[in-house]
DNA sequence: GTATGCTTTCGGC
DNA sequence: TTACGGCCGAAAGCATAC
């Protein structure tokens, strides 16, 4: 099954302040620039009414709230929403055989072995950890459970919020044949866009469609899942996810600019956040990249990797500056978001630590 | 021919 | 009228190694 946290930043700021759960709520990420310069993180459902969602500029979001005077912009609080979700991550895991979670607000539950394979069980479970996260967090979710992790994502999104929907298998193809292909995880607005080209509009125009040419258009991985999703198969595990593969941080510039020392000036500061973030989880870098979204919103990156795993801050500024260098001379526009990512991570130990001696020393 | 690794882009949340 | 974040993982496309 497919757990999902209701519109989860903007459900907690109404359990922080009860007082704003009848009003439009609409969680911001303030870039710093203007007043509302800056993009919408989530909104509540009274907030979505007024067709407000996720990513759309906070200006535009205003506009559209206008006439309900009493709507409510908060800025993210990040840390507080990881705290939380671990919380409630935890209380999902003892639920399952096997646990993997998907983002801050997503995990899936392989609860094969302790139903048995019964669906009806399923959806008693589903009942029991609903009441248990309402009890011991206040908060609500939406659930999907099906015969694999495809069919239990498209049953959460079917019914929400406070959704709990069941797909057995003797019902997915009625189930997904009618949907639009974009139901589909994987399948975004451009890649929707492509299908429709294809004459492609709903899962079952997708499930009639030659796979080899889906194959020529989509490469062969995303051609055969897309095929093989459209009959509703699909036989990933639910599985455990390991350690972070990578670590990034991203903001906008006061103002646009090609300046290499104005962009350093931020970008210094990405590259201690990133560092700080390795240390804290005992990691090494092989990668460092930067990102830079231009005024036109393009987005740019470029990246160098290093033949040993490396754990400096030096390391890390000298090569983002060497690459913003590099970037500048290619380019003729002007910045306007500069970001910092370190990855190939692995875990500091021992032996690395000698390699890193025996160079330091014999340099 | 297959496996592996690196760079860049895509897109979900 | 326009407006525009900050993360993350996955894949394509390419190069290189065996």
């Amino acid at each position: 099954m497919l757990v999902d946290l209701d519109y989860f930043y903007a459900q907690l700021e109404e359990k922080r302040n009860p007082s704003i759960k009848d009003k439009p709520v609409v969680v911001c990420v303030y870039s710093g620039r203007g007043e509302d310069s800056g993009a919408v993180a989530t909104a509540n459902y009274i907030a979505r009414e007024y067709g407000v969602r996720s990513g759309i500029p906070i200006a535009l979001a205003k506009k559209r709230l206008k006439e309900s005077k009493d709507a409510v912009f908060l800025p993210m609080d990040r840390e507080y929403y990881e705290s939380v979700s671990d919380r409630i991550m935890g209380i999902f895991r003892v639920y399952a055989d096997s646990f993997e979670q998907v983002g801050i607000d997503e995990a899936y539950l392989d609860v094969t072995q302790r139903v048995q394979g019964d669906f009806d069980e399923a959806k008693e479970l589903a009942c029991r950890i609903k009441n248990s996260v309402k009890e011991q967090e206040g908060l609500t979710f939406s659930v999907g459970v099906g015969p694999n992790k495809l069919i239990a994502k498209i049953a959460a999104d079917s019914q929400k919020p406070d959704g709990l929907t069941v797909v057995r298998p003797e019902e997915v193809q009625v189930f997904l044949s009618p949907l639009p292909a974009g139901r589909i995880i994987g399948i975004g607005g451009k890649t929707a866009k492509r299908m429709e080209e294809m004459g492609i509009n709903t899962v079952s125009d997708l499930a009639n469609h030659d796979i080899q040419g889906l194959i020529e258009t989509f490469g062969r991985v995303l051609g055969t899942y897309f095929h093989n999703a459209s009959l509703g198969v699909d036989d990933s595990p639910v599985q455990e996810r390991g350690e972070v593969e990578s670590i990034s941080r991203i903001a906008t510039l006061k103002e646009n600019t090609r300046d290499l020392d104005l962009i350093m000036e931020k970008a210094n500061e990405l590259c201690q956040d990133v560092y700080a973030k390795l240390v804290e989880r005992g990691l090494t870098f092989k990668s460092v990249g930067i990102v830079v979204i231009m005024k036109d919103l393009t987005v740019h990156s470029r990246s160098k990797t290093f033949d040993t795993p490396m754990n400096q801050l030096d390391i890390v500024k000298r090569s983002a500056k060497e690459l913003f260098e590099k970037f500048l001379n290619e380019s003729t526009n002007e910045a306007r978001r500069v970001g910092v990512r370190l990855s190939s991570l692995g875990k500091e130990e021992k032996i690395q630590k000698h390699i890193t001696e025996f160079l330091g020393s014999s340099s």
